[in-house]
DNA sequence: TGTTAGCACTCGAAGCACGAGAGTGCTAAT
DNA sequence: ATTAGCACTCTCGTGCTTCGAGTGCTAACA
């Protein structure tokens, strides 16, 4: 059977419809809401082959019909209307390049889940393959010394080592500089061992102290650890019946976003996919995390400057208002462009 | 009319009973539960009687009796038995004075949520009145000056400024010693419009960038802005029918842990009291937050050297085993003050 | 005087029947 | 190919009844 135009029609308006109202949606609804001009019996002949075809499904007997997970997807693939939305409240966040990125991302998150009445995760740029710019041991007391790493974009890292030896000023200046002249502008991927063994070498006796800076570089850097997740607007998923019908459901729901590993693994999708056009749509079963599976997630990659990239994601009900979710993304993505590329 | 030994028993029993099974607790059980032998009509009485004193209420005519808030407010006030827990899963924090602060009471938040399966929140210590351990100035590219500044207990805040000029290595190495030399080892309070004054003389043409620094410390120190809560298992809320029997409670409950200066009330509050022992109970209308009155929340402060304070919270359902928790913050502030204070 | 047994009464929870309403699928007419 | 008509199905809300837990009161008892 073929998906004609009006099929594909009949389709859009039942989804339209269900994304709206929450509701299953029923023949004669669509025969008065499209521009069809068609009785509801006849719309019953076409959604009968619609549900044949499982674009769309019953939930009981004679009852209306709702989307199915492959309409969504042929929705979301095939029928979205771009309308480009402005974020008033956004605008209000430019300008401040080397601001503290991370009350700039959560910002980022507070508008998001506010604007769209979703829940919003926001996570920090992961500088993988990343280039270190700056290091900065200072010792602050005897045998604790601090080490500053800052790495391309501003991000700044701090750890504090335990050394057993006191230093005097001038040795921690020519470990600073022998750190800096060695180290600086290089990724993780080019600090190699034969670097670090000569590092050493020169160090001399403090080559220990080498090692365990390296190490906090290499931290530093290992985006695993510290991918930092901002979330906001949790308490939007107890506004969908269906997402949070029963008690489990939603405890389930809420519990998502205290595990940031969970978090995580929707991430490593997204960025996993380097040829995607910035923005994906996951719709219930295709989500990577199974207690997911009723909800639908759209996460777009920003980037700032060379590599750094972070994830934004929605999370909401399967009939989210995906024209407006990807909109307002898309429009956030500019922004943070603007922002941070092109300036 | 009096509280006697008798009446307190059977307040206790109730009391104790609500506690577990959440449900309105009638003279019968009362009768079997307790080592009193009366008789259910004996217990009738007495219970009429403590219902007329306002400790318990029917939550409808000729159903069993619950606790008010005086009930519980007399409960724990009296009653309690000290049972100190051993709170196992803890005692793997010990021992990393140095670890990064925020991991740390990231940690104990979760602990504390998933042992006691109440929602938990821990802020990070505020420094006021803190003395000032260290700063750092670093040019980490032209016009862009990195500033770390080191509070006593390891808080490290990060700022970077902007700068007009280009200094070169001696400047910045001369600005380093002339603000260390003057500002190590000062509290907030210490440094004066004076000091500032005469710092800016001796830095010359460079005052700007001292002033710059100033401000990055005072904005280091200013706890207000810097309020960082930690929070665990607010999903353990909905755990318990009477806190989210409908959509919007629930709502207003998990919202509350969005907002960081709702949770700021509470802190607040409990910090100001200087006298308490460090233990604190709010019962339901008690707390300072309106929307939490059917909540009850007991917070604990902690200290770390020189008046570092923060507060930990647990928040639950007024039928809390105000027992467990008490004797979970108690133990947990002991490790916590062996760990930062005795070391 | 304090305690207890007995009993009538109250009220919510759970179960059941029933009707209304929305929607379908099928058939026959257009 | 479309549509009107109709019987059928299923959910949801409503009202009714029953059940049981629990109370309050009274009268008897130690």
């Amino acid at each position: 059977m073929e998906l004609d135009e009006r099929k594909q029609k009949i389709l859009q308006a039942v989804i339209r419809n269900y994304l709206e109202t929450g509701e299953p949606v029923g023949s004669r609804t669509i025969s008065k809401y499209t521009d069809l001009n068609l009785s509801s019996a006849t719309i019953r002949n076409e959604m009968s082959d619609l549900e044949e075809m499982g674009y769309i499904v019953q939930p009981y007997t004679s009852a209306g019909r709702i989307p199915s997970d492959k309409g969504y997807r042929f929705y979301v693939d095939t029928m979205l209307e771009e309308k480009e939305r402005e974020i008033e409240e956004l605008k209000g966040l430019l300008g401040e390049k080397d601001e503290k990125m991370d009350t700039m991302l959560k910002r980022v998150a507070r508008v998001l889940a506010t604007n769209t009445n979703y829940a919003a995760m926001v996570t920090a740029p992961r500088y993988r393959g990343n280039k270190l710019k700056f290091i900065q041991l200072s010792q602050v007391e005897a045998g604790q010394l601090l080490a500053v790493i800052v790495v391309e974009g501003n991000v700044i890292k701090n750890t504090i080592l335990n050394v057993d030896e006191s230093l005097d000023a001038e040795t921690v200046l020519k470990l600073n500089i022998l750190l800096n002249t060695h180290l600086n502008g290089l990724c993780i991927d080019e600090i190699n061992l034969a670097m670090i063994a000569e590092l050493k070498r020169q160090a001399g006796i403090h080559s220990g102290i080498v090692g365990e800076v390296i190490d906090a570089v290499a931290e530093a850097i290992r985006s695993d650890e510290d991918l930092k997740i901002y979330t906001s607007g949790r308490n939007n998923m107890l506004k969908y019946p269906e997402l949070t019908d029963n008690r489990e459901k939603a405890s389930e729901l809420i519990d998502i976003f205290e595990e940031e590993h969970t978090l995580g693994k929707l991430v490593e999708e997204t960025l996993s996919d380097d040829n995607n056009t910035g923005i994906q749509v996951y719709i219930g079963s295709e989500t990577p995390v199974q207690s997911m599976k009723d909800c639908s997630v759209v996460t777009a990659t920003y980037e700032l400057g060379d590599g750094m990239r972070g994830t934004i994601g929605i999370i909401g009900p399967k009939r989210m208002d995906y024209d407006k979710v990807i909109g307002t993304l898309k429009t956030l993505m500019g922004q943070l462009d603007s922002i941070y590329n092109k300036k």
